[in-house]
DNA sequence: AACTTTTGTCGAAACGCTTCGACTAAGCGT
DNA sequence: ACGCTTAGTCGAAGCGTTTCGACAAAAGTT
């Protein structure tokens, strides 16, 4: 373990110097820098990251709040976080996942006092959310991964679902397709208010009226069994349905395996698109499923990008960031069947 | 940000006795105790962290290593991360997640010699792994999540492989089924040695011997194409075949597939046990897949005790844990269907 | 009663770095 | 030739803890 003053006393300068060397905060001659760097080099030196933490206060070392359902990360937040790594990673920085809800603040509390992380990214944020006022009294950096209600003031990127549902649609429309269902999140959900689920609800209206197009909003649980109740009230109401749109993965396999079982063939007599997919989920399905690819590590990696630039003495007002899902045409797509009428 | 000179001022006791009722190091009077106790509570005092760690030479943080392939985690490494993350947590230790391939050395290099972190846990081991050599050289203590060829002075937790295979053809057995197929990773990996790959084969050689019953090993690309080009050789070379024992999630969607345009019916014509499979994944299919659950969350929980057990100053020896999935039984595995001979 | 321990506390020295003020020697405009 | 800025370096004072040695007072031991 060598120290800083093995360094410079090998290189015979003082501490300073070395420092000065490390962090560029001043200038040294191209001569002594490179007698200091030929000294580190010789020695294995590496800053030690907590004497650096200390003088400098700060770590180097932002926050990942998450909270740890245990039922484990879907790909979309995995991706999340592997993005937000990585983007911390190349600019120098540590990212520390921090198993905290949206309810134990004192844990939070504890975390932001203990100048541990210089900032926080928050992820499966609520539209309002305790963490968010905890930090923002505590006057600790953080940048959201989602919405809450009352943005301003607020640094937030999330995926832009009005943008995705339109998209969406237009692919739809563009096949012919006229009556479309959208097989959206639970009515719980819906009822508390959940960013995505509020969303895509208002975009799917607005993106029907703009084509000018019949459709019908399904709600229904995030599950297998809950996506084949959906299709199978979608086409009871709407017997000329053509084409779906879901929201939730395992709805979208769902709904695939009723169509099969009902003797319809996807895409000939349904299609169906799938929204915040991620590719191995996608071409898990068979025919695998045309979806909106979620832009997850690039959310990730633009949430920490905004920090960091805080961190560095950025402003603090309003930000707002929004990724669209990717349309990625895959087996479950396809004209839609002229119809008699 | 109160530091401990305003909490020790504000009781009346000097700093070293404020640290000694934080660390316990050393015996206090209950009165004494309490006077600093209240003190801290006024103030809102929480200890800084750099300078804790700068002085104890430890971080209270371990490190995750593991290789962020663009790919994303599946549900069996989120499981490792956030059963880790938990462990850590509830010892009082944090967990920070580091995208280090097992090639860039240096950066694996510079993290354990910064003093950043007191020991590391490595995911996604190699039968022969550089990590395992350096950390090994630089002293760091760790644990592997997996095992390397030779684990003899290493410390590692894994899947039980061999009574996972044991378990699932025992499953098979007792519902009567006489031939079955296993679906491997790919002739690849099992050139290449990889670990999971090796062992399956071994054990379901034992397994097949200790029941009497005949099988075959088929190995296949990790997809659903995978999956259904090996379910048509395996019933190629082996027409009586009623049970399918699988290793990859994506080839067991790929054999359900496969055998529904076949013709045939799961479970009533043919079995399908899938092995290390999370249950959300297993409940996609359909029908839903009966398989042996991987216990993710044990696994890191495991690895994580281990290694701060080792951090308090344990010995250094040899230490193997596995663990065993879990068969749940779901829709695709039945009774075996007599057929003449 | 004369000791050795144990208990409880303090002061000061680390820990390994950053950063500030000060100083010297150039470089520059006039 | 004169001050004035700039480049380059040093010494020392922190940063907020832990930990060691010292010491007084209380408690055991013979």
């Amino acid at each position: 373990m060598a120290t800083m003053t093995d360094v410079a006393k090998r290189a015979g300068v003082s501490v300073s110097t070395v420092s000065y060397v490390l962090t560029g905060t001043r200038p040294i001659s191209e001569a002594t820098r490179e007698r200091v760097l030929a000294a580190m080099a010789e020695l294995d030196y590496q800053p030690n990251a907590m004497a650096r933490g200390l003088a400098s206060r700060q770590s180097n070392i932002v926050g990942l709040l998450l909270p740890l359902t245990g039922r484990g990360l879907g790909a979309t937040e995995t991706a999340f976080v592997t993005g937000a790594t990585e983007a911390a990673r190349a600019a120098g920085y540590h990212l520390m996942l921090c198993p905290v809800g949206a309810d134990d603040g004192d844990e939070l509390q504890a975390l932001a006092t203990q100048r541990l992380l210089d900032g926080f990214l928050l992820m499966e944020v609520r539209l309002t959310d305790r963490r968010v006022e905890l930090l923002r009294k505590l006057q600790a950096p953080f940048v959201l991964i989602g919405r809450t209600k009352n943005s301003t003031g607020l640094a937030c990127v999330d995926i832009d679902f009005e943008q995705t549902v339109g998209d969406a649609v237009a692919h739809l429309v563009s096949l012919g397709h006229e009556t479309i269902a959208y097989v959206n999140h639970s009515k719980a959900s819906l009822a508390s208010g959940y960013g995505p689920a509020k969303r895509t609800e208002a975009a799917f209206k607005v993106a029907l009226k703009r084509h000018g197009i019949t459709g019908v909003m399904v709600p229904t649980d995030d599950t297998a069994a809950g996506g084949r109740a959906a299709i199978r009230e979608a086409r009871e109401c709407c017997p000329a349905l053509t084409g779906v749109l879901v929201m939730n993965e395992s709805a979208a396999l769902g709904i695939l395996a009723e169509l099969r079982e009902a003797g319809l063939d996807v895409p000939w007599d349904v299609s169906v698109v799938s929204m915040v997919t991620s590719a191995p989920v996608a071409e898990l399905a068979s025919p695998p499923l045309t979806a909106m690819t979620s832009p997850g590590a690039a959310v990730g990696a633009a949430a920490t990008r905004i920090l960091l630039e805080r961190l560095g003495g950025g402003a603090g007002s309003t930000y707002e960031e929004l990724l669209p899902c990717a349309l990625e045409v895959r087996g479950t797509t396809g004209a839609a069947k002229k119809r008699k009428r």
